[in-house]
DNA sequence: ATTATCTATAGATCTATAGATAATGC
DNA sequence: ATTATCTATAGATCTATAGATAATGC
C-alpha cells in the first residue's frame, strides 16, 4: 500500500494525507472517504503488514529438523523484508514509537513470543544450549530489520544496493548463518574448529 | 538533552518545538533563540550523539586481543544505549529517515566502517575466519539497537524493564555473547562441542 | 528570555457531481 | 425506460497548530 511507504519515510507525524492521496493518484477528501482519520489509516496499514508477516512466519514454520526450520525462517523473513521495502522501516517505527497499542504493540510481540517458544522447544530437546530466548529473539529480529531499515547506509556501507537480487542472495546467506550462530546451532562453516579429531 | 528524547520517541515532524522548549522550562521563542531553526536543532542533537558513540568506539578498542575488544565493545556500547534510553531510537529514525545527510549518514556510515575494519584485521590475523565485514556490522548493530529502541515491546518480551540495572547486566552478558557468535569468534558456553579431545 | 503576532499548512467537514447499479413502472 | 440509490471523487472551507519573526523586558 502506498500509505505503508509514506509512513515508513515520513514518520507518522510527518506523513501527510496529501503526500499518500497523491502517491493513489487521488486527492485528500476522497482518502477521507474510504478511512474515518489518519490514525485509521495508520492502524490498517500497520495491522495488514504484521498480517503478512504472521502468514510469512507460519508459512516458514512447517514441521522439520530445527536447524532447517530456523534457517526457513530467516530466508523467509529476509526475503519479504526485501520485496516490501517499507517493512523494516515501519515496524521499527511502529514499535518504538508512543504510538505502540492495539493491534501493533499485541501482534508483534505475539509474533516475538512464538519465536521464543521456538527456540524454547529447541532447547528443550537439547538441539541448542539453554538461553534466554528473548534476547536471542529481539536480536535476531534486529539482525533482520535494521539491515532493510537503513537502506541508504546499508548500501554505503555494504556498497551495493540492498535490493539488487544478487545482494538479497548474499543477505539471505549471511543472515541464515549469523541467526544460527546466535542460536547456538553448531554450523560448519562458522566453527572451522569444531571437526571431529 | 531534551531535544534528543523528544525527536527518538516522536519522530522529527512530530516532535514539536513547543514540547522540547517546555522539557528545558522555557518557550518556544527562547529556544529559538539559541538555535536558527528546527532543523539546526535536530542537526545538533543528532552530531552530538554520534560524536559521544565515536568516543564510546574509540575508549573501547583499546589494544588488546581480538576478543576482548570485541567484548569491550559490546559491553561500551549495551551501557551507553541504557544510560541513554534515547540514542538507539534516534540512530535508527535518522539513519533510515529522508533526512539522513551529512553530519548523519557520514558519521555513522564512518563508525560502521571503523567496525568492518577491525573486523578484517581479525579476519587478516586468522582470529575468525573470513566472511564479508559489512554484513556482520550491520548485523551487530542490530543487535545493539533494537532491544533499546522498542523498550515497550522488549519489556513485554523479556518480562523486565530494559534500564533496570539486573536487566541491563543480563542484555550485556547475552549481547557479548552473541556479537562474539556473529563473528565466528570460538566462545566455549556458545560451542559446547568444540573441546579439544 | 518573553509576549504578541504572522504565515503556512495539516486534518477534517461540507456540498456537489458523476458513473454505476438496483428497483420500479410501463 | 425511468427513478432512486450507491459509491467514489473533488473543490471550497473551517479550525487548529506549527515554525518563525518582531518588539519588548530584565
Amino acid at each position: 500500500m502506498a500509505a505503508r511507504e509514506v509512513f515508513a519515510t515520513e514518520g507518522f507525524a510527518g506523513a501527510t494525507l496529501d503526500a499518500i492521496a497523491g502517491r493513489l493518484g487521488i486527492r485528500k477528501p476522497s482518502l477521507l472517504h474510504h478511512f474515518p482519520s489518519k490514525d485509521a489509516l495508520y492502524a490498517e496499514a500497520v495491522a495488514t503488514l504484521l498480517e503478512e508477516l504472521a502468514t510469512v512466519f507460519a508459512t516458514a514454520l512447517a514441521p522439520g529438523p530445527f536447524a532447517e526450520r530456523l534457517d526457513a525462517l530467516s530466508e523467509a523473513l529476509t526475503r519479504y523484508l526485501a520485496a516490501h521495502p517499507e517493512a523494516a522501516a515501519l515496524l521499527l517505527r511502529e514499535l518504538g514509537g508512543p504510538r505502540v497499542g492495539p493491534p501493533g504493540a499485541e501482534a508483534a510481540v505475539n509474533l516475538l513470543r512464538a519465536s521464543s517458544a521456538f527456540l524454547q522447544s529447541a532447547m528443550d530437546t537439547g538441539e541448542i544450549p539453554r538461553r534466554d530466548p528473548a534476547q536471542i529473539s529481539m536480536s535476531v529480529v534486529g539482525v533482520h530489520l535494521v539491515w532493510f531499515a537503513v537502506p541508504t547506509v546499508t548500501s554505503l556501507v555494504a556498497g551495493a544496493n540492498p535490493y539488487d537480487p544478487a545482494s538479497v542472495e548474499r543477505r539471505v546467506a549471511a543472515v541464515t548463518a549469523q541467526v544460527r550462530a546466535i542460536c547456538g546451532v553448531p554450523s560448519p562453516a562458522m566453527q572451522p574448529r569444531s571437526q571431529p579429531c
